[in-house]
Order: C-alpha cells, then sequence, then structure tokens
DNA sequence: CTGTTATCGATAATGATTATAAAATAATAA
DNA sequence: TTATTATTTTATAATCATTATCGATAACAG
C-alpha cells in the first residue's frame, strides 16, 4: 500500500505534480476500493470520511490528473456516469468487464485475451494499438439461475 | 433504403409503435450517415433540414425507443455524448472500433474477431455474453507517417 | 362524432462535469 | 526570514447533455 503510493508519487513528482494531503486521500481510497469501479461521486463520499474538508471539484481534477498520469483508467458504462480504475501495478493493462444486464453488477475479468486479436488489428488495419475497452453485456452468473 | 425503413416500420408496429413522420424522418438521417457515429445533437440538426419543425426532445426519445428496440446502438467513446449506430441488416453485431488517439478519427470494422474469446468468458466465468463493445485506442494509419 | 391513447414540441429540470475567482498553501529568491 | 510567485484548493456558478413535464395535436376505437 504505501509502496504504491511511493510510486505514485514519484509519478506525480516526474511530471512536477505535488502529492497534496487531498490528492492522497483520494489516491487512498481508490486502493482501499480497487474492485469497485467508483464514480466521481462515490470517491468524493469516501475521501469526505478521511478528509471532511475536500472539495468535490478537487477530486474530479485529481481523477483527471491520474487519469492523464494513466494512474488510473477512466471507463463508461453508458450509465452516465464516468467511472475510475486504479491501474494494477507493472504487466499491461490487460482487464476487461462483464456487465450484468438483469441485476447491473460489474465483473472484473483480469486476462489477457485479446492478445492476438490486436495483432489481427495491427497487421489488417495498420492500426498501431496502444489500448483497449473491452466490455460484454449479458447474464452473470448468479442470475441465471 | 425503402426497404430497410419498412423493415424498421414492422418491427416498430410489432411492439405496437408508430412510424410517425419525425420518427421516419431520423432513421432517414441515420440510414443516409451511417458510418459516421452521429450525437443525438447531429442527428437533430440533420433531421431539421428535412423537417424543421421537429423538437430535440423528440429525436432523442426516436433515438432512445430505436436503441431499445436493437434498431440502432447507442455507444460512448467517452467524450461526453452518446452517439448511435444503426445496426447492419442481418448478420450478428459484429463491429468494433479504432478511435486514434492522435486525430480523433473513428474507423469502424466489421469482423468477428471475438467469437473464441466469448468462448472462453462464458466457459471461463460463467458469465452468458449478450452483446460486446470493444474499442481499441491508438495510431490511426495516417498519422503513423 | 366522441372519448382514449400515443406522440409531439417547447421548455423547465436534472445531474454530471467544468470553469472561475478568491483564498490558502507551498516553493523560490533575495 | 521575508517578499514574491506559482500551485492547489474550496466554494460556487456555469455549462452541457439528457430527461421530465405539460399542454396541444393527431391517430384510433367504439
Amino acid at each position: 500500500m504505501e509502496h504504491r503510493i511511493d510510486r505514485i508519487k514519484k509519478q506525480l513528482h516526474a511530471q512536477s505534480y505535488k502529492l497534496t494531503p487531498q490528492r492522497e486521500a483520494t489516491v487512498r481510497v481508490l486502493l482501499e476500493r480497487e474492485e469497485d469501479h467508483l464514480s466521481a461521486e462515490d470517491v468524493y463520499l469516501l475521501v469526505k470520511e478521511k478528509a471532511p474538508e475536500i472539495g468535490l471539484a478537487t477530486v474530479y481534477r485529481t481523477l483527471e490528473l491520474l487519469s492523464e498520469l494513466k494512474v488510473v483508467d477512466k471507463i463508461n458504462f453508458g450509465d452516465g456516469v464516468s467511472r475510475y480504475d486504479l491501474r494494477k501495478e507493472g504487466a499491461a493493462h490487460f482487464h476487461h468487464h462483464l456487465v450484468c444486464m438483469e441485476c447491473g453488477s460489474v465483473e472484473e475479468i483480469v486476462d489477457d485475451l485479446l492478445e492476438d486479436v490486436e495483432k489481427i488489428v495491427e497487421n489488417d488495419w495498420g492500426f498501431q494499438v496502444k489500448d483497449h475497452r473491452l466490455t460484454f453485456h449479458g447474464i452473470c452468473r448468479d442470475c441465471q439461475k
């Protein structure tokens, strides 16, 4: 945990940004709720528990900053809110979502499903892939019962 | 063209909706600009050229309705606006996007890239896949020069 | 025709996000 | 240290996309 915060601190410093207390509190919330696909509002409310004086705009700005630095991924499941996921340490970014059309749950799967597919896209369409977003919509295990 | 409109008319009637002049004008715009990933605002402005009396709310309502009927796909490239794509006739829905991080262009590719991947998801995670969204972010052919 | 229902257009309301301006804080230089 | 400058924050207003409301109108059923 502390290790990951240090890492992020260095990433910020590398671009001459500071890890202010507000930013640190925000990052800590993201670390604690890593699998939760929090919206900016969610993050705001959770950060407020630790640092009640923080403003909503600061949370938005912090998330945007972290997103530019590729510390978090800003994702969108089409429900009108952006959600923010901390990127995993090291390793490439192979993380996809299963959105249940029944109960709305979002399950995260980590697996390099697209290695071959990316090669096809690069070869057949001449498009140089840097990143991808893959979301499956369907019925989760629980709702199938 | 007329053939596709008839088809959509039938789909509407099957759910006891009518193909009103406003809805038809909206569908015609989508048919004419099929590859363009139009936003609701875009559609509104284009429909207004043919049917100046149409209101923005009607366009939104129509797009939502067509989306529920699976006549169009409502997609989101993370730029804060929903975009609407008419689904192709027949054939399953295998249509993905290449978003250029340099110039912002969106190229559409039609290819069943994910047949095997869907099987993996169903087998390994017990998730029953109904649909998927796949977007690649990277550098398009033109911008690589 | 007459009542009922669906649809429409105008516009107000909402909700997420962004911009602004003034205050606080931190970094820097003299 | 002290003055100065730049960065960050907070509170709040503004914006923008989308949705809800409501009175008017059109299509339809009896």
